[in-house]
Order: structure tokens, then sequence, then C-alpha cells
DNA sequence: GTTGAAAAACTTCCTTT
DNA sequence: AAAGGAAGTTTTTCAAC
């Protein structure tokens, strides 16, 4: 991972589908050895997968909420319950008072008040707070 | 946005390098009609673009947190303020008790605790409640 | 939406440093 | 081990239908 690699993700990030000839022009270097250092990038894991952003509102989910997640038991090995719930996109173990951290994407409030009674329904859960996001300032990747 | 559409993006999130062909023949089209429908999804923003998702902990970002910001002033203008700190990965107006939602990665628990110090001197910042995540469980592209 | 041909890009292999 | 270069193959692009 020396500073090239860095400027690679960066452009990737930007754009994955640019052509590894405009790629290496840009770090002053060949397609080829470009090619190979994307390549390697991508076995060690670096790079998870190319992959499009889509608009949320434009496939209908327009309401987006962050739920704190109180458990009276470990939450630890809950993943997959909250991994069975499509509309949430993200979970967290957390530190603090509360033991989960969700992100949900909804088309309504009441399908998220839909999603909070799944949550619910999950082992040892013992409570929600749900806080809607009114407005999303901006979501972006990784700075490097 | 017919069903094809909705197929054609699920499987450009799971893999946007995807050739035209392939992506075709799993849907039944032919590369040219398919190459069309995903340049539609393009121009009208739903495909906003290509990007590589790279891991977090690769690059040095080892520490996530959600930080809960309050504000005695309105913070729906101060998107910019959040945007000049890099480690803020998302910015969200929410509502509730607090009045922004923020997301933030850096690589130690002390550069953490300096960007709080950067969101406190946001102008109205007046706190700042910091939840650490000890394990993430998933992230995961809008569901289709 | 389909088909087919030209242009561009990707992958692989080999040489070089 | 890493980068450069060139050839073969695939993909993308852009017609006409």
């Amino acid at each position: 991972m020396d500073d090239i690699d860095r400027q690679l993700l960066v452009l990737l990030q930007q754009d994955a589908s640019r052509p590894y000839a405009a790629l290496g022009e840009a770090v002053g270097l060949s397609a080829g050895a470009t090619h190979e250092r994307v390549r390697k990038l991508r076995e060690r894991g670096v790079i998870r997968r190319t992959t499009v952003e889509v608009d949320p509102a434009a496939v209908g989910q327009g309401v987006l909420a962050f739920v704190m997640v109180e458990s009276t038991r470990w939450v630890g090995d809950s993943g997959d319950r909250f991994s069975a719930i499509p509309e949430i996109q993200e979970a967290h173990v957390i530190a603090g008072s509360a033991s989960a951290l969700v992100k949900v994407r909804t088309s309504t409030t009441q399908q998220l008040q839909d999603v909070l009674r799944r949550i619910y329904a999950i082992d040892g859960v013992s409570g929600t707070q749900a806080t809607v996001v009114l407005e999303t300032f901006f979501e972006r990747p990784v700075t490097l």
C-alpha cells in the first residue's frame, strides 16, 4: 500500500469504469502495471467489489432512520437476525447504553414501523429508539 | 422503472464490472438493449455512479463511530461545515432531541477525539454524543 | 429491441529493470 | 518483485433494420 495504490483507490472510487490506460496515465504507470496493482488490491481485499451507487429515493426508499436497539442479552450472535430484515442497510454492535445500532431504509414511515416490529421480535431485544432523518447532507466513500 | 430495470440494478450492485452481454442474458435481453437501459438509468440518476467498495480497515480507518450533534441554531445550512471534515462519511439532519447525526471513520480513538473537537468548532454546536462501534455485522447496498 | 461490424479496452504473456 | 510493451481476445459502441 504505497501512495500510488492510494491514488488508484481514489480514482476508482470516483469512477470505477475508467479504463486502465487512463488510470495509469493519471498515476504515471503503464496500463499493464496499473492492471496488476488493481488486481492485487482486489486479491488482498482492499477493494471488496465493484458496484453501482443507487439513489434510494429513485427506487422508493425515501425514508431513512437510525435505530438504537437495546437488548437484555448479548447481541454479538444476532447478526443473522438483523441481516434477515432486508430494509436494514447496516447493523453494528455498539458500546454505550444501547446494544446495537441499525440503519433502516423504507418507502414509508408505516413500513418503518413494521421494521421496528420485526426488530422487536429478535430474541433479547427489549427496546428500540428510532431517529428519523429529515435531510441527508451527504454520504460518501471512505476518505483516503 | 420496470422489473427488468430492477433486476439490472441488483446485478450491477453485486458486480458492476459484469459485461453487458452477461447482464442481458440474465434478464433476457440483447447486449445492446441492456446497454441502453443502463445508460438511461444513469441519465435519470437512478445509478449515481460506478465505484469500488474499499475496506476501511485496510486503509487504516478501523475506528467507526456515530455522533449525535446538538445545536442551538438551525443546522440546515451547516452541510458544508460537516463536509469540510474528511473523516465524516455521512451527515444527516435528524428529527428528535439532537440536530444532526454523523458517521465518522478514523484510524484511532485519538483521531476520533480530534474530529469531535472540530465538530464542536462549528457555529451553534452545543454538544456531541459519540457512540463507538465495536463490531460491524454488515453494511450492504440499498435492497431492491 | 435486435443484429452485425468497427473501435476500444482488457487480459495475458514475455521481456526488462 | 515490479513495470513496460505487444498480441490475441473480449467488450463496447454505433450503425441500420
